[in-house]
RNA sequence: GGGCCGUUAGCUCAGCUGGUAGAGCACCGGCCUUUUAAGCCGGGAGUCGCAGGUUCGAAUCCUGCACGGCUCACCA
């Protein structure tokens, strides 16, 4: 802080009295008997019993000889009566309490003339004194740069924002009981990888001094998960952060928290199910029904969702066909489109961005797309039944894409010949060749769902953007 | 990276075609022993995001920059 604000000098004086008559501004515990809400809503249970509450101030009506406070705790409000003739000498802690200081009260439960429920304050201490002023009271803090800089501003002014974090805690521990449920293990995999792999993302890089080696966070989990499934477990889930070092925007933050799972003896349709119920738990969860609100409109969550194959999609968005094409007829119907391809060395990027431009923003209603071209997805297996295909999906909800699956390819050579193949292409320098190695030893046909959690909670929570649901957001330095 | 928008007191915001900065909350002083967006009286508080330019004069017009938002592009 630069320049010292004349409140913040103010406080400070008032804080050296606070010293100066004894009190400790900064004790070190309050043992509280009793929440807000509990006395609200239990009043008869309480009325003319003592009690002790603590929480911070957050508004204040003083009169002179009496004042009335509301003090806020975890689960709400209650307002404290102070009066001179009860406290005396205490009552000079009353004149010197600002607006955000902490404080414990003792004293009996009443209603006020209007008949709010009040703790009529026989014992004052205060817990910790605020030197800066609170947000304004009524708006709160409403500037987007300081609610995500000063997320604690953001949480201690608009209740409804500390709300949204309780239902992502929740939503994270609806997924955990979900598959818990089901027999899956949850586990823990290197975030420090030494070769990364598992998506196509830019890395971050850092260097590991005692090894005298370059190591990378994990962009994704992904080859770990397949390690343990070769190891012999059928059912594993890892819940964390992934880091790709690339644009930030209303879907995407540098670090995020992602969910994979996979499972032995299944393929991408078992995880298509796995996934639409996995959905339906957490909005029943949270909502108490299989529908959820999402930007202005109404999504129904209610099985099974609409499947539709990649180019199908294609086709009926944009009205063109896309299969079979050379790279070269891909390239001109894009750029006829309006794309800027020039980049681009393979054509199934090209079709992603065709993909992401004209369908996504159509897929409202839940929907599976399933069967991608096999160039872009080296980890999923042929189509059974169209081998210039790959068994995957990804699955979208209110045009945000929230799932992505595979049949997991687990035959070793196959493997090693799509690696290599990148190799070639240079759209890799190295891959994991242990992965490999792990895969010569046997891994059973599996299916593997990633999901982005943040996108997830977002679309759960009517969020209009990933920095909403995520705490401390990537931002520039100040 | 492109386009559009924003940045004024601690917070929420006004501030017109350029004339020297305002309100509410918060703060300070006074009165007030059941108030609740307490009230009444008085007061203090600003590098108008930063740097240039135009002008007698810039919060206001112009240029550049920073940060943020939306959007397009990029991005598994």
């Amino acid at each position: 802080m630069e320049k010292e604000l004349d409140q913040v000098r103010a406080r400070k004086e008032k804080l050296e009295k606070l010293k100066g008559m004894g009190v400790n501004p900064y004790p070190y515990s309050f043992k509280r008997t009793a929440y807000s809400t509990e006395i609200k809503e239990n009043y008869e249970e309480f009325e003319d019993k003592k009690v002790k509450v603590c929480g911070r101030i957050k508004t204040r009506r003083l009169h002179g000889k009496a004042g009335f406070v509301h003090i806020e705790d975890d689960k709400g409000e209650i307002q404290i009566y102070f009066k001179y003739d009860t406290l005396r000498e205490k009552y000079s802690i009353v004149k010197l309490l600002d607006l955000g200081d902490f404080i414990g009260v003792e004293g009996k439960v009443f209603r006020t003339k209007t008949g709010e429920i009040t703790v009529w304050a026989e014992e004052i201490t205060l817990l910790s004194k605020a030197l800066h002023p609170p947000p304004e009271k009524w708006h709160g803090i409403k500037d987007v740069e300081t609610r995500y800089r000063q997320r604690y501003l953001d949480l201690m002014s608009n209740k409804e924002i500390r709300g949204l974090f309780r239902r992502r805690a929740e939503i994270i521990k609806g997924i955990r009981e979900f598959l818990d449920e089901r027999g899956f293990v949850e586990v823990e995999t290197p975030i420090l990888q030494p070769v990364y792999g598992g998506a196509f993302a830019t890395p971050f890089t850092t260097y590991y001094i005692k090894l005298k080696k370059n190591f990378y966070l994990r962009i994704s989990d992904e080859l770990y998960l397949k390690r343990l499934i070769i190891g012999g477990y059928e059912r594993v889930y890892e819940i964390g952060k992934n880091f790709r070092n690339e644009g930030i925007d209303r879907t995407h933050n540098p670090e995020f928290t992602a969910m994979e799972v996979y499972q032995a003896y299944a393929d991408y349709r078992d995880m298509m199910e796995l996934f639409e119920d996995m959905v339906i738990y957490l909005a029943r969860k949270i909502y108490g029904k299989e529908e959820i609100q999402y930007d202005g409109k109404t999504i129904s969550l209610k099985k099974p969702w609409r499947r539709i194959s990649y180019f199908e999609a294609l086709k009926k968005y944009t009205g063109e066909e896309w299969r079979g094409l050379s790279f070269e007829e891909t390239k001109k119907l894009a750029e006829k489109l309006g794309l800027e391809v020039e980049e681009k060395r393979i054509k199934g990027k090209i079709l992603e961005s065709v993909f992401e431009r004209f369908v996504e923003p159509e897929l409202i209603e839940p929907a599976f797309v399933v069967d991608y071209p096999a160039d872009i997805t080296p980890l999923a297996k042929n189509k059974r039944d169209d081998p210039g295909l790959v068994e995957r999906f990804e699955a979208f909800i209110g045009g945000v894409e929230v799932a992505n699956a595979y049949s997991e390819l687990n035959d070793p050579e196959e493997q090693e010949r799509r690696f290599e193949e990148q190799l070639k292409l240079k759209e890799r320098e190295e891959y994991d060749r242990d992965f490999v190695r792990a895969l010569y030893y046997g891994m059973p046909p599996t299916g593997g769902l990633g999901v982005g959690i943040d996108r997830l909670v977002m679309i759960l929570l009517n969020a209009s953007s990933i920095r909403e649901v995520i705490l401390f957001p990537q931002l520039r330095e100040e």
